[in-house]
RNA sequence: GGCGGGGUAGCUCAGCAGGUCAGAGCAGUGGAAUCAUAAUCCACGUGUCGGGGGUUCGAAUCCCUCCCCCGCUACCA
């Protein structure tokens, strides 16, 4: 196969917080393993990361701690650094988004796209602190609820009673920043026209799955979002934190982080280049229609790179300057869970990778992460696999399969590699079976089937101990020691082929089998052959696995139940009479009833509860006409707080149960029964 | 409620351009062997492929419908 030229990158992780298994699952450890394989494959590769910076998440954490935004990037991007390193990533190059060399390549590609008319602006009305001398975004202004009189209401929305509302409905706002009121000014930003490009984006889909494949899931996500048709997409922000708009008329404005957080591959790339001393080795991968791109990122991120990275290429490779390539492929990978739940931050749940790396060493867990990676739906880790999977497969058939060889050669053939003599076709059958293999693992991890491949690496430790069993070399070497030779020449054979088609699995382990060979590793498509020779002096026996205790496991699992933050009590939970009282159940007649327009479900109820009348908004249109409703008796929540439905107060609710065919029926009251009774 | 993803052996998961597709690994049972980290090797699975209906000569695999789980989301009451 001819040399391929590829580039590969992973997610930017957002530094705002510590990654986890999950992360490792989802983009790094499969585009770690497709990398290190693609290097000893001979293809001329580079591997980019780096932290994703800025967005108001991190300015919101900052302002929680009372930090600068800057010493939270700075804590998340070496803490995930340092993760990443000891978690065996091979990166090229480990960037971050905060860099000159960043902020300079998002303001190249809005200034390309300004001075093009490619983008679209748009004024609107937004809060300004005269004081600070800034606009402020939604999260940065409380007032008072215009619906329940909620104080701490957000600009937007209010936490209290879930309504929705303009930001000039709140009132008496306040500018979380000095307190002060701000005002409303008109405020303009700049959109992307993604629909303009909608057309062209499903051609390209289309034809790289034609040619290349792509995966099921990534496909369908695709074409939800086409489905519902892509609009314009606001690529600036009135913010304090990010790349500056470069307009002068555009003081106080950033570039929306999701704009610029993917150009941040090609900001990583150039800065690889520079430090490799030739500042236009980037353009050699981004912008060669030769090259092969490939990201690696999780479900979550695949809108970004199917559709939103592409546009923006596509919009700037319509100009006059140097074009870009786009992604051949997008191995997106589903999310993997924790013991059963998904990771939560929030809940405790989960381990962190460099918590986990103070416990444990890197290669079992990368092990076990890649031989179940989600690939083709969400899976789980459990504590128990891991144990499993390190103990009976990494140890038992692996490392056991090692250390019985190499014990075996030190013993009767002075830790030197025997040489073959005459074969047996159970010889000839285990030759031929290893040299298949480079080729095998190699067809899985090009066609991005990681897990297959890794499991199937494996499988050769597998037959390596049949072999050995087979042979009987403990047998022959008493009766026949030319035919032992040949069996342990043969097994080293494999050690060897193993340590090199694992290598990019668990890489550390593999130079430890290479150091304990005394040999060097060679090129992928070499390593089924016979790479030992005769007399080759082996180096020293260690344990390359220990396993793992069941106190040890125990103890995590002990340990995350005991820290886990318990979910929502159950349903079934009792509650007192007390606790029943609070809710104010009242008999109400209903006076008029009208469908609300643009609903499907509600209808307008006017309802008199004693001497008092209610607007309740309810969703009970599928299953009752307005006119059913006139005069009837029904039981409604009367204190429940008010909420807004489509723009209309509701006062209250009415209680209905539903039927077995999943329709409403609303509990009523007998005819005697006064307006306004209390039911208890 | 909408959208998306799933429901396949005890467990974790493959298979899903319809015809050796009823699978792998682990666990379990029985046996062999003893070089090795008590590690290996061999043999053994009658699972309604979530339920029901349909298309077809033939469906886990396509269509319809229902049930359940997970994620996102909403005019949840």
């Amino acid at each position: 196969m001819s040399r391929e030229k590829v580039l590969v990158t992973a997610a930017l992780p957002y530094a705002n917080g510590p990654i986890h298994l999950g992360h490792l699952s989802g983009a790094y450890l499969p585009a770690d393993i497709y990398v290190r394989y693609k290097r000893l494959n001979g293809d001329d590769i580079v591997f980019i990361g780096g932290s994703d910076e800025h967005g108001v998440p991190i300015t919101i954490s900052a302002d929680k701690e009372g930090v600068k935004p800057k010493e939270i990037i700075d804590r998340y991007h070496n803490l995930n650094k340092e993760a990443f390193e000891k978690f065996g990533m091979s990166f090229d190059n480990y960037s971050r988004t905060s860099l000159p060399i960043h902020h300079a390549t998002g303001q190249e590609f809005f200034l390309e796209f300004y001075k093009r008319n490619v983008l679209v602006e748009k004024k609107s009305l937004q809060f300004y602190d005269e004081k600070a001398k800034m606009f402020l975004p939604d999260r940065y202004v409380e007032g008072t609820c215009p619906n329940c009189g909620y104080e701490e209401a957000r600009s937007d929305e209010c936490e209290n009673c879930g309504a929705l509302y303009q930001p000039t409905e709140l009132k008496n706002p306040k500018s979380k920043i000095t307190g002060e009121n701000p005002v409303l000014k008109e405020t303009s930003h700049w959109y992307f026209p993604l629909g303009r490009y909608q057309k062209r984006l499903e051609e390209y889909i289309n034809e790289m799955n034609r040619q290349y494949g792509w995966k099921e899931n990534v496909l369908n996500y695709c074409r939800g979002w086409f489905k519902d048709g892509l609009g314009d997409r606001a690529i600036t922000r009135d913010l304090d934190w990010g790349i500056k708009v470069p307009l002068d008329s555009n003081e106080g404005k950033v570039l929306y982080v999701w704009f610029e957080a993917v150009l941040g591959y090609i900001s990583s790339t150039k800065e690889w280049a520079i430090n490799k001393g030739d500042e236009n080795l980037w353009r050699k991968y981004w912008q060669d229609t030769n090259t092969k791109y490939v990201p690696f990122i999780g479900k979550d991120n695949i809108v970004f790179h199917s559709i939103i990275f592409p546009a923006f290429l596509m919009a700037w490779n319509d100009g006059e300057r140097e074009k870009y390539v786009l992604p051949q492929n997008i191995p997106a990978n589903e999310f993997l869970n924790f013991e059963g739940k998904k990771f939560s931050k929030s809940r405790n749940w989960g381990i962190d990778v460099i918590d986990f790396l103070k416990l444990f060493p890197a290669d079992p867990l990368r092990y076990t992460l890649a031989a179940n990676l989600p690939e083709t739906r969400d899976t789980d880790f459990y504590w128990k696999e891991f144990q499993l999977r390190n103990n009976s497969e990494l140890a038992d058939i692996l490392g056991n399969f090692i250390n019985r060889t190499l014990t075996f050669v030190n013993k009767h053939f002075s830790g030197e590699v025997p040489s073959k003599g005459k074969l047996d076709d159970i010889d000839t059958e285990m030759i031929n079976l290893i040299a298949e293999y480079p080729a095998k693992v190699s067809k899985l991890f090009e066609s991005y089937k990681i897990r297959d491949g890794v499991l199937e690496a494996m499988n050769l430790a597998r037959a390596g101990n049949k072999y050995f069993n087979d042979s009987e070399p403990w047998k022959s070497v008493k009766q026949d020691k030319e035919k032992c030779a040949s069996t342990l020449n043969i097994c080293l054979q494999a050690i060897y082929t193993l340590a090199e088609l694992l290598s990019p699995v668990i890489p550390f382990s593999s130079d430890k089998i290479f150091s304990m060979l005394n040999a060097e590793i060679t090129e992928w498509h070499k390593c089924g052959g016979e790479n030992l020779v005769p007399g080759h002096k082996l180096g020293k026996v260690e344990i390359i696995f220990p396993k793992i205790e069941d106190e040890v496991i125990e103890k995590q699992m002990q340990q995350l139940n005991k820290t886990a933050i318990k979910e929502e009590p159950k349903q079934d939970e009792q509650i007192t009479f007390d606790d029943f009282m609070k809710v104010q159940l009242k008999v109400a007649e209903v006076l008029s009833a009208e469908k609300l327009e643009k609903s499907e479900k509600l209808l307008k109820l006017k309802v008199r509860i004693g001497n008092e009348e209610r607007q309740i908004i309810a969703g009970i249109a599928k299953s009752y006409k307005p006119e059913d409703l006139l005069n009837k008796k029904v039981v409604v929540v009367a204190n429940l707080k008010p909420a807004k439905l489509m723009g209309m107060e509701s006062q209250g609710m009415i209680l209905a149960a539903e039927d077995e065919k999943g329709g409403l029926k609303i509990l009523s009251a007998d005819d005697l029964v006064k307006s306004g009774a209390r039911v208890k």
